[in-house]
DNA sequence: GAGTGGTCTAGACCACCAA
DNA sequence: TGGTGGTCTAGACCACTCA
């Protein structure tokens, strides 16, 4: 277990071994859902202490990459299990109800990606994408209007019948079906009036304001994925912030 | 330094420690940008090891509640040093072009507290606040107009006179003149049409979209001390989220 | 060179969980 | 009961800062 000082580290240790760790949930060494080595045999593996494991983990729970558990191990963090039936949905009903959200399902077509959204996820203009348009409705009322962008290359074979069966959980279907786990996301936030189409989707006046959502999801190791843009009514709902 | 199984636990002693040094942060026992005593002196005084201080101190920074700084000592944050000109701002100009913000107080006055307010900033309804409002300008032109909502109580004597030095700094002006440090924020949004007067304080059409920015701000030991309503242009700039 | 935070180790005991 | 993560310690050495 002596590795200090036998070769040059240009990186601390433990930020190494959470590099192998990524490449490894990479690799698909480990599913989604899975546990993951005990830190005592990562440690072993790696030629560490358990200590050094420890931190590499640390940093890893708390970008919600794996999850711990007290008395049985380290979980690959997962979209189908928990509650997380939304994941990254920021919007709250005021008066605090709960999400009684409906999956509407418009249109899925395979297109050439525009440029804005190519650069987005870091892809060559007009390659091929699968463009998604889907309503969300909250007690049987329009609330998020929402087109999703996927570069063709990774999600391949995604259909209609494919979104349809899991009900509007996209990141779920990206992870069950696909293997692909989104980590974090950006996203970019404007008012914007609802324009003729729009209104006419959602069954609003032309010019009602809308939020207007703009997400890029990343998976593992920073790589973007996912395009989204979410038009929401905000008449009844708010989108929640925690600044730190 | 033997203080394990002596007494029995009913928290971990790191997070006693760091409800200790919290504690000491609220008492004013250091101020903001001044050092705290080293992991060893509080490890001593505390008569705990410096690994247990260690981890108490580094939840402390992940809050961005204290700063580190290898070879030097940890710091009490601070809104007046480093570049933090516009705390909790997460807008972003499209074209990524510096923040050339203009300030322009509008009014500041003593009332009695609205109900809502009150009830977010945990004070009784009816009891006195302070009253601000102002407008930021982009390049010249309006971008925000904000009210701003202080409980009188602990922000006894600011007035007009000492906003205009700090030219729009609130957050530095809070920290400076009263030792008041914010250390979290939660914020809603909306979408909403200007109404006639926000339409005419912006230079807009009345119905223009804009985004509405509810704002709480929080101090040590999670105590709200400030509200604040932004309604903001977002036809050149967009709010920046960061998922995860 | 002395002092600070940053990394790493090795070993102890605790709290939780499942078979 | 044995294995897991969670806490705590003590001591080592490294990297940085400043006088």
């Amino acid at each position: 277990m002596k590795t200090t000082s036998s070769s040059p580290r240009f990186q601390p240790l433990y930020q190494q071994i959470k590099t192998l760790i990524t490449q490894s949930l990479i690799a698909g060494e480990w599913a989604p859902g899975a546990a993951i080595p005990s830190e005592m045999e990562l440690a072993a593996r790696y030629g560490v202490s358990q200590g050094t494991v420890r931190k590499a983990i640390d940093e890893l729970a708390a970008e919600n990459i794996v999850m711990r558990r007290q008395g049985k191990g380290t979980f690959v963090a997962t979209h189908s299990e928990d509650m997380v039936k939304l994941r990254f949905l920021r919007l709250v009903a005021m008066d605090g109800s709960k999400e009684l959200l409906d999956n509407q399902l418009l249109s899925c077509e395979r297109v050439k990606a525009p440029a804005p959204t190519a650069a987005a996820l870091q892809i060559k203009s007009g390659s091929a994408v699968i463009d998604i348009r889907r309503l969300l409705l909250f007690n049987g009322k329009p609330l998020i209007l929402d087109r999703i962008i996927l570069p063709a290359a990774a999600f391949k074979g995604v259909n209609d019948k494919q979104i349809q069966s899991y009900n509007g959980s996209m990141y779920r279907m990206y992870e069950t079906e696909l293997g692909i786990r989104m980590v974090r996301a950006e996203e970019k936030l404007t008012a914007l009036g609802a324009d003729g189409e729009v209104a006419r989707t959602l069954g609003l006046k032309q010019g009602t304001p809308l939020l207007s959502i703009e997400r890029v999801s990343y998976t593992y190791g920073d790589k973007p994925m996912e395009w989204r843009l979410g038009l929401c009514l905000t008449d009844r709902h708010h989108y929640l912030a925690h600044l730190e």
